[in-house]
DNA sequence: TCGATAATCGGACCGCAGTCCGGTTGATAT
DNA sequence: ATATCAACCGGACTGCGGTCCGATTATCGA
């Protein structure tokens, strides 16, 4: 199954963290949370994260290199329990069912977890332009959709119609759109309306480029 | 024809404008240009367009709010070209024809339009979060494609599903697909492709919430 | 032509993201 | 225990986006 071997490459860490260096991470990270529940996102300066944390400011940055970085390393833990579901979970997130019913436990799975975390996320993939696109977890996302796709439909250009599902589910867009009044529940339908749209049960292993096309 | 009032109401401007205020309004804009061809709009400071420009830094911030707004003001002309090709251009981009066919030719008029001035584009959607969804033509394409689908297809939620199919033209997203190596037909394709599954031609004027399920 | 008025102008100023490098400290081998 | 060295630390520094307010100037009525 060289699919979870792909995937799971994705996801590796360094072994050797001196301990001042791991102690500081865990120093800042915390003293990131605590401001961004206190002050809010947009509130809250790296000088003041390291500042709270009582370290240095070159420290923070060389750590968590920006501040969508350091976003990035706050939603670590939820970040990898989503992957582990995926990778060894139980169907339909994990393996065991057809393409397109993963595709939708997937999207329904990561509509809770925006849900949960919009505002960090949201930091994370706009601090800087073309942020969201060189994430490490961007990038396993977008592998796993794209070899359900590839799977559900053949035909189809599965590497970019998963870029193009991931961006329905982009936080920035989901902000704006909560901003105009759209419960999550309405979100949420409208992501698994759009599967359905695009992969329509029963479209696996038709030949490739072949449309349902209800007769003539 | 409520919609082509409604839409051009999007698009009004300031009557009265001070001689000296347009005149410093040309100088910064050919500066921006300027500078942008030159040195790319991400080497390009906001004093350095005000230097080039001969005005003050206070000047060009008032005029143009952020430097999200200064990108949408370069872009205008050609905005309001495509604009009024779908307000009064002939078909199919503009009215006259069935609605799938508008959306399809307003998403391939807009990626020519992102394939002309991607980096001017992007600057003026990912230079603020959040910019993107404020921008005055935005709520035009949003609105345009609104319309067309609630005609193409009642049943479905329009406002969300033309959100997404914005998400797909995102200049952010098309970035990082052309530094993937994608080409411009290739993601002209997708989307067209993916305008296809979720609108397929035939789907006019069904009963709400009906999908062509091809018999069992 | 000229004064009153309101809008515009512009550069000094602020806070923040991100960089740099000399000093310090933890890990390792003897 | 201690010497050695790589890795880490941290605060001063830079440049940029954005703000502010006193000086300036276009506009308009008389």
């Amino acid at each position: 199954m060289p699919e979870d071997v792909e995937l799971s490459s994705l996801a590796a860490r360094r072994p050797t963290e001196r301990a001042d260096a791991a102690r500081n991470r865990r120093l800042v990270l915390d003293a990131a949370a605590k401001l961004f529940a206190v002050h809010g996102v947009d509130g809250v300066s790296m000088d003041a994260v390291a500042r709270e944390a009582g370290v240095g400011k070159g420290t923070v940055f060389r750590r968590f290199g920006d501040k969508s970085g350091l976003a990035v390393a706050l939603l670590d833990d939820r970040e990898r329990e989503l992957q582990e579901g995926i990778l060894s979970g139980p169907p339909p997130l994990g393996p065991g069912v057809p393409a397109a019913e993963r595709i939708t436990a997937f999207l329904d799975a990561y509509v809770d977890y925006l849900s949960g975390h919009l505002d960090v996320l949201r930091l994370s993939e706009t601090a800087v332009p073309g942020a969201r696109y060189r994430i490490g977890s961007y990038r396993f996302w977008h592998r796993h959709l794209a070899i359900l796709i590839r799977e559900a439909d053949p035909g189809a250009d599965a590497d970019h119609l998963s870029h193009v599902l991931l961006a329905a589910l982009s936080a920035d867009l989901v902000h704006a759109l909560r901003a105009d009044g759209h419960d999550w529940e309405r979100i949420r339908a409208g992501v698994l309306d759009l599967a359905a749209r695009v992969l329509p049960p029963g479209r696996d292993a038709r030949s490739p480029g072949s449309r349902p096309g209800c007769d003539a």
